[in-house]
DNA sequence: TGACGTCAAGATCCG
DNA sequence: CGGATCTTGACGTCA
């Protein structure tokens, strides 16, 4: 199995998406959004290279405007060499690449000039993946679109657009189930007309299925849907945030129903995660299924953890260092699920000093006599009310920077003040 | 006409 | 002036 993450990294510097708005599109500030934004995804493979992530998306801002007449650039000449040199590092990892278009790219629109631009959409993301050579298993996911009034109707529209599209658009889609219209039984008869590879996506189908729910079935039913040129089955999972609207999904992936879900599915299956936390969801799915994993891999992430778990829960803290001891143990639930425990505290007064304190400790000795009184007022400014944890980490967050210090940088502790 | 989703750009506020 | 914080954008459908 494997398992991947979509279209950004937390705690990962340099792998920023620039986005840019419609009124400052011009040609130079889209070329350099766009330099930018080849360059981070770069960045973002090597991460996965290095991470053992063999699954990601790529994010559609990638080429900002990349199917409106807005974008002037000529991006697969200007920045050919730099596409083709990612993309062969991506086929010699081994690493598979999708795109997928947002809710607003509707083929099975009733307005023609909203399948025109559909049709635009898709013809750039498939550009995109042309540009970077990536084969026939890198797939754009779109959702049927609107109902307009008959289900029957809209899914007899997607069909016949479908079939006009340009072949190597073709070569690439993939449809998925979604959450309110259009469910997996759908997708099947429309794949017994159009032959398109059916995404099961667990979530949707939880809120909106067939008859007979059996996730397990119909997951096996839409494995009949991909052919070898296609690649490996791909699945879409996520789970339910508590307390939020259906379909809202979770902060973190709970390990353990995760381990649970994936009992029965069969073992060559391409599972994106869709989360929050992103790629930290994922690593942490890869650490608990793929055999190769030792305590180094937990040691490895725990580093990054660490300073967030003590500021949130210090006994947690205590307990997963306990847990961390036994070199020849590898304890994989109990540690990932003291971590989900710990993120579900509230953060208080005496254990975000407690943890700025004791980042504090690695940087005072590099820190100039300016920054030390700094650290002290800001910390007493913080205990007063008077300053925001934020803030408080903001300034670590600045020293430790200045200090090229990569152990604290990457630090999820860290990570959104950086 | 606003909700839906998403998160950074852009705008504005504040010391 | 620079950093902090709030608001908007960009898309199409549907209630």
């Amino acid at each position: 199995m494997r398992i991947g993450f979509a279209c950004l990294a937390i705690g990962v510097p340099g792998t920023a998406i620039r986005h840019i708005l419609k009124r400052s599109a011009d040609h130079q500030t889209l070329s350099d959004a766009i330099r930018q934004n080849i360059k981070a995804l770069d960045t973002m493979i090597e991460y996965c290279i290095d991470q053992s992530i063999s699954l990601f998306r790529i994010s559609s801002d990638i080429i900002p405007f990349g199917s409106s007449p807005l974008n002037t650039v000529d991006w697969q000449k200007d920045f050919a060499d730099e596409l083709t040199r990612i993309g062969s590092k991506i086929r010699e990892a081994g690493i598979r690449v999708t795109m997928h278009p947002g809710q607003y790219t509707v083929l099975n629109a009733v307005d023609q000039a909203v399948v025109r631009r559909a049709v635009d959409d898709l013809v750039y993301h498939t550009a995109f993946l042309d540009s970077l050579q990536t084969n026939a298993d890198s797939k754009i996911i779109l959702h049927v679109g609107g109902a307009y009034g008959d289900k029957n109707l809209a899914l007899d529209r997607f069909a016949e657009q479908y079939i006009r599209l340009p072949g190597s658009v073709c070569k690439r889609l993939v449809i998925e189930n979604d959450e309110r219209l259009f469910n997996v039984s759908d997708l099947l008869s429309l794949h017994q007309k159009i032959r398109v590879p059916v995404v099961f996506d667990t979530l949707h189908h939880a809120l909106n299925h067939p008859d007979t729910e059996n996730p397990l079935r119909w997951l096996l039913e839409c494995r009949k849907t991909w052919s070898e040129s296609d690649g490996p089955q791909k699945i879409h999972y996520s789970q339910q945030a508590v307390d939020k609207r259906p379909g809202s999904h979770t902060q973190t992936i709970q390990l353990n129903t995760f381990l649970d879900d994936i009992r029965s599915w069969p073992d060559k299956l391409d599972v994106m995660l869709e989360v929050k936390d992103k790629n930290l969801s994922a690593v942490k799915c890869i650490n608990a299924v793929r055999p190769d994993r030792t305590i180094l891999h937990l040691e490895k992430e725990w580093a990054r953890y660490k300073y967030e778990v003590l500021e949130q829960a210090p006994d947690v803290y205590v307990l997963i260092r306990q847990l961390l001891q036994d070199k020849k143990s590898y304890p994989v639930q109990s540690f990932y699920q003291a971590i989900e425990n710990a993120a579900d505290r509230e953060v208080t007064t005496g254990h975000a000093v407690n943890a700025a304190q004791h980042v504090w400790g690695y940087l005072k000795v590099h820190a100039s006599e300016r920054e030390k009184r700094q650290f002290e007022n800001q910390l007493k400014r913080y205990q007063e009310g008077r300053l925001s944890n934020e803030s408080l980490k903001r300034f670590l967050c600045r020293v430790a920077s200045s200090q090229n210090q990569p152990y604290l940088d990457q630090s999820l502790y860290m990570r959104r003040y950086c």
